[in-house]
DNA sequence: CGGTATCCTGCAGGATACTG
DNA sequence: CAGTATCCTGCAGGATACCG
């Protein structure tokens, strides 16, 4: 055993082995928009234009593009209804909703303790 | 009451309202250094240089600005003793350590599913 | 050791226009 | 309706140099 046993996560974390498993991941929930889009699928499934106006101030293009790569990731998946007009639905795959749990609890957080950040913020701007 | 009663994330979400909650702190979140910092701060108090060298990638500067903001939202205690050279400690406040929970719950997720997304990205790529 | 201060660049992501 | 295709810009963040 050359070190890094069971899940080692302190000791690889920024480093830009060929296998840095976490940044992959952790860019996946830092970009601006999926944290928001797996939200609002983990209440069920929705319309591309339902996400839209949901999100209300994504641009189409990012809405797009966010899919694309929530789907790539075997997190969302897409179904097309090929009516016309066309109706294309996503929703959350198993392993999207394990992630989607997650992200949930971290939405949590943030309602739980904005105001302590805010007030933190004041405290420190005002020196 | 004009809507949104309890914690309506749903419909709030995207909106630049003088008010939005969640993008101040997903983009905590999701900026590039933070959950690696707070990650590894969860392990106990670090000093300065062992932060900069665990992460390994990182800049003096992003190192820096990262904590300073972290310091400002009240997550993390910046502690200095100034001996020659001078020693500063950084540690996660009880608020920080609940946050850190969180991430801590993301990254467990990172480490279980790479493997799955790898697996999924490489069948997406394939077509 | 633990930072500032600058300068510089890539690219995330917005705006806009077009399409099956 | 649900996208693609382009063009364009701000700023996150790297590199480098200096300091108490």
């Amino acid at each position: 055993m050359t070190r890094a046993r069971h899940t080692d996560v302190r000791e690889t974390i920024g480093e830009d082995h060929p296998t840095c498993r976490l940044r992959d991941i952790l860019d996946r929930v830092g970009d601006k928009w999926s944290v928001l889009v797996m939200n609002l699928l983990g209440s069920g499934p929705k319309r591309y234009s339902e996400l839209q106006r949901a999100i209300e101030g994504i641009s189409q293009r990012m809405l797009t593009l966010t899919l694309r790569s929530l789907e790539r990731d075997g997190l969302v998946e897409r179904t097309v209804t090929p009516t016309s007009p066309p109706r294309v639905d996503y929703a959350l795959t198993p392993v999207g909703q394990t992630l989607s749990a997650q992200v949930s609890g971290l939405i949590t957080w943030a309602e739980q303790h904005r105001e302590h950040v805010a007030a933190s913020r004041l405290r420190y701007d005002a020196s």
